[in-house]
DNA sequence: ATCGTTGCAAACGTTTTGCATAAGG
DNA sequence: CCTTATGCAAAACGTTTGCAACGAT
């Protein structure tokens, strides 16, 4: 579940930082500006990396240490990064994956089933027939997620090299 | 959750009903082809839809009737449909939703988050830009999934006409 | 007779909830 | 002070499992 370095997509400039960008929408809604929400904001935007909950949870200190943030406080400040725009969330293999959403390209995904790797990539051409399908049915977009699956360029090799390996014995 | 039927992208003929190829896949694996089995086979292509394991119960005799199937078994043998290219499974809200596969041609879904109908299409362009960026990334492909996420037509319609309800009063 | 399959109950992993307490505005 | 947010415990959700009884080959 990490970014494939080489991969990255480089960012877009922004106005605002993530945490700027947050506390406008806190106070946009009435809602409050709390230690564990600029928290959970500083450590989702200190790397750029694919997430799920508990891959979080698992990198925030633990219970009685300083900033310690409960289970039920991380999914539901996820949740919130995800209405603000500050994440993106998507499916895979029944759990909830995070990712930048705000100062991040719009992208998409080969999922390798060998190393669980996700790589990224754009395409014009993607979105333009999207859209195009999208005028056809009269369909209203409001976003859209393409998930390829399949082995990597380095799980192909470390299989036929493990194959090749085999037939010396 | 249902097809529209006037978006039904039409079938494949095939050698085969998807029965006999069950039975093929079964004896190919020594499994067995039981009573429960051939009667799932048999409700699940009665009819093209979208379906999640739920629905599908809901659909099937309840305990003590007859043809009666327990939960465990229906989960158990929709993964297996799968494995056996009966049924095709994608994850929406959190849950599995199946649809025929054998049969049926290749293709991807609007959804629509108001009526949470799934309308599908089918484009040649996409399997052209999916097959070069993997070759980009010499990546080998086994399936992709694309949803492509807004409101559909009929909503829109409905709720344009309930905004200009409301101007009225 | 063998061994895969079923139904049951109980577990699972992830996410959500109700509620009392804490803390932001 | 008035809410909203938090942490806790427990529930909810969809799905999977262990196991004894069953049934296909």
């Amino acid at each position: 579940m990490e970014v494939d370095e080489q991969e990255s997509l480089g960012s877009v400039p922004v106005a605002l930082s993530p945490l700027e960008r947050f506390e406008e929408y806190l106070q946009s809604r009435g809602q409050r500006n709390t230690e564990q929400r600029r928290y959970l904001v500083e450590r989702v935007f200190s790397h750029h990396e694919h997430f799920d909950a508990d891959q979080l949870m698992e990198q925030l200190p633990r219970k009685g240490h300083p900033n310690y943030v409960s289970r039920p406080t991380v999914y539901r400040t996820l949740k919130e990064f995800v209405d603000a725009g500050l994440l993106r969330s998507f499916e895979l293999n029944g759990r909830a994956v995070y990712e930048h959403d705000y100062g991040y390209p719009q992208h998409d995904h080969l999922y390798c089933e060998k190393c669980h790797k996700l790589i990224e990539f754009r395409t014009e051409a993607l979105t333009e027939i999207i859209a195009s399908i999208a005028q056809l049915h009269k369909f209203r977009i409001r976003g859209h997620r393409l998930t390829v699956d399949g082995v990597c360029d380095a799980c192909s090799k470390q299989r036929s090299r493990e194959r090749r390996r085999q037939d010396r014995v």
